[in-house]
Parts: C-alpha cells; sequence; structure tokens
DNA sequence: CTTAAAATTTAGACAAGACTAAAAATTTAT
DNA sequence: ATAAATTTTTAGTCTTGTCTAAATTTTAAG
C-alpha cells in the first residue's frame, strides 16, 4: 500500500505543515529528507497519485485527509515504540530515535494496539511529544518555549524540540528532564542567553537550549 | 551492511541445509522464496561477493561461518519476537509469523539483547523452536515426528514443522499444545494415519498431521 | 554413450527510489 | 518591468531486486 519511503516523506510533510501553515516546498522537503529536489519532486508526484498529498506544480504540496492520517499513524507508531524502549527495555531518552524510527514501519494493526494497552495508553513518548490515537487525533498542548519566558517566572520541562542525542546528553548532565522544575532568574538581552535554576543549581544556558526546551507555566 | 531481501535469502538457505546436509539448489531457494530461479541466481552471485555463501556455478550453495551467523542472528530476532508478541501482548501462536517476519529485520544489538533480557531469556518459541543465543548457537534438541512412531506409545508435543495459522487453529482446535500428552493408541499401515488420545479425548489424526507435530518420548 | 529432460545461468527489461545536469517557472531585486 | 537569482521540474542514468526468454550445463534415460 504505502511503501516505507513513501511513508517518510509523508512523516516529513507533516512536521514541516506544522510549522509554516502554508503549502510545503519541494526544497524544504528534499532538505528535511536529506535527498536533492528532484528526488523530491519524483515522491512528490507518487504521493500525489496515491492521494496522499494535494499537488500543483511548483506551488508545493498539502497533506490530503488521508496523507495526514496515514503520517500521523506513522507518528503514534514511532512515539509508542519509544515508550516500549525507555519503559520496557531501559534504554535512554537519547537512544530511542533511530531504532523508533526501524519500528515505526511495522504493519500490524493488531500490534500497534496491543502495544498501546500494553504500555497503558500513554499520553507522551519520552520527550514529551503527544501521542495520536488511533484515529489520528493530536491533543493540542500548551507548550511554549523556554526562550520565548521574558521575565523571571517558574516553569516546568515538558519536552524538547530537538532530540537529537547531543542535546538530550546536555540535558542529562544539567539534570534537566520531563517534569523539572526551571526558576528563569534573568535573560540576557545581548546573546538571549538564560540564567535559570534548576534543582537549586544555578545554570547559565545559551539560546540554542533555551530554543529547544519545551515548558509550560504552572 | 546485509540487506532486507538478503537475509531473506540466508534464512531460507539455512533452512533448507538443515534438511540435506548437501548443497542447496537454485530451485530449492527459488521455491522457497516464491521467486524464480534467475532472482535466485543474482541474488546467489550478490551473497558470495559478501562473503555470505560459498557458490560455484551450478553446484548451489553453502553459507559461509558469516552467512551461517547472519541467518542465525535473523532466525534468534525472529523467535524472541514471536514470544514477546505471544506473551507480552497477548497474540496466539498463529498470528505472530507474519509479524515476526517484520519485526526480525530491526536493526539494534541494544535491541536484541534487551528484549531477551525482558523476556528472561527465553529458550524457545511459541511453536517449540529453540531460540539461537546470541553468539549464533542453537541447542539441538531430541524431538521427533509424531509420524515416527511406530507403537502405543505416550509421548509430548514438543513442537510444530509447519507453523502455519490453518495447522495451528486445527491444533486449537483439538486442544493440543506444546506440552499436550499425546497417547498414540495405534497406527493404520495403509493411510499412516494414527489414533491418537488427547486430554482423554480419542481423535484420529491424517499423515500430514502427524508428520508436522514434534513429540519427545518421556 | 548419446540424447532428452531438467536445472541453472545469461541477457535484456522493468519498477522504485535515488542522482546529475539542464530546462523551465517563479521570485527577487534593481 | 525586466534581468538575475532561486526554485522546481524534466530528462536521462544508476542500483536493487525482480521478471521472461534464451542459452548453457548437468542429470537421467534408454
Amino acid at each position: 500500500m504505502v511503501t516505507l519511503s513513501e511513508e517518510n516523506y509523508l512523516k516529513a510533510i507533516y512536521h514541516l505543515a506544522k510549522q509554516d501553515k502554508a503549502s510545503v516546498s519541494t526544497n524544504a522537503i528534499a532538505t528535511k529528507m536529506l535527498t536533492k529536489a528532484s528526488s523530491a519532486t519524483d515522491m512528490i508526484k507518487k504521493l500525489a497519485e496515491k492521494g496522499l498529498v494535494d499537488y500543483q506544480k511548483y506551488q508545493g504540496v498539502h497533506l490530503t485527509e488521508k496523507g495526514r492520517f496515514a503520517a500521523v499513524s506513522v507518528i503514534r507508531k514511532h512515539r509508542l515504540w519509544e515508550v516500549f524502549l525507555v519503559k520496557k527495555l531501559n534504554f535512554s531518552w537519547d537512544e530511542v530515535h533511530e531504532v523508533a524510527e526501524q519500528l515505526e514501519h511495522i504493519k500490524s494493526e493488531k500490534l500497534t494496539q496491543q502495544l498501546d494497552a500494553f504500555l497503558d495508553h500513554p499520553k507522551e513518548d519520552p520527550h514529551g511529544d503527544p501521542i495520536p490515537d488511533c484515529e489520528g487525533n493530536l491533543p493540542s498542548t500548551q507548550k511554549i518555549l523556554l526562550a520565548q519566558i521574558e521575565r523571571a517566572e517558574c516553569c516546568i520541562c515538558v519536552g524538547v524540540k530537538d532530540s537529537t542525542s547531543q542535546f538530550l546528553q546536555y540535558l542529562d548532565k544539567h539534570n534537566i528532564a520531563l517534569g523539572t522544575k526551571i526558576e528563569v532568574l534573568s535573560k540576557e538581552s545581548f546573546d538571549e542567553s538564560m540564567s535559570i535554576n534548576v534543582n537549586k543549581h544555578q545554570l547559565t544556558i545559551s539560546k540554542e537550549v533555551a530554543h529547544n526546551l519545551f515548558v509550560k507555566i504552572n
């Protein structure tokens, strides 16, 4: 039905469409997929043929309802497997992505349903990202980037934008995990660095860090 | 390194080599893989290039040590996943094969190791087949086909040769599972059918059934 | 031992997914 | 408003794994 490559493109388009609400460009897709624009064009045509995207030459693509569902289904599987790896197989949150990239393509309705039940229907993956339900619904979350906080304020870490192991290991090193209370002390307007307090320890974080941590103000 | 297709061919060759100790023919491979002999030849050449099989034109193939290890590693993963599906996700033994065929190709040393530990290092899969250890060792088991029993005798079901859902569901229907005690009452020389006793119920099984049930004489 | 049958390999083709280079369309900038 | 820059598409090629049809080798039969 939908091939492995097609699933990966659909995921990429889905993630790109979230940011800009507009149509997703061929170049953006190619960049995200680490391929060339011509390859993206080829795939876009295939996806359009199968009714997974709406496509007008030179105008980028939109996911169709069918395409969105296919993308979200893969994301659901990805995040469920991440929970499995962390909760049951003792992986750390910086080790799960690569394996989940493989597991997300396993095709079995029953497997996904049973895995979801086995994990007690988790609502979030180990990085704080919401897990879509089997109908493709994704709860809209109220999280903001730490960088968006402008004044001294308390918040709680609820997710990461960047889930590379480099970033996650940085957070581990400074004892920042999901649920950790973060107290913003000050923000430097020159370089957007922030002074924060985590577990009684004061810490200065760069703009890069602040732009990749999601928090909720409690 | 080794592609998904290559892994499937290696598995096929491994299973074919177990029966005949001799070299495995192109045709046998093609038949098992549901492809044509020419496709098998092409793949054999690739496997030979990679040092996974020894190959002489027109003379069939043998797995090299490297090839055998690759094959057994895939079989190990297949059987571990089957145990997972049955023990943790409530699959029945006739539902696991297809999904395990997909899961067996997931590449992650850590995943396999942790899964093995999570399942308490199982020795057999849900069909009674032994699970290779991580070094590729497979315990040689002392099981015989029910069909090989010639006289009234008691035995215990320890495995199935055919794991199609048709056969497994037939066994379910007659309350034959791994560990079930089977009492052979008589054997009909005309058609090799057997009269057996299972859980106090007398039952006549065909040659086909007797040739696909492994038992051990206790 | 020689020929017919069966098995195996080769040659040439195709689909999927990728690439390069070149052409066409769109956007940006003057 | 038009030229330059950028983006996108097309055309042609490559690799993997498959196929058919034809050629070759091995095996089996008389």
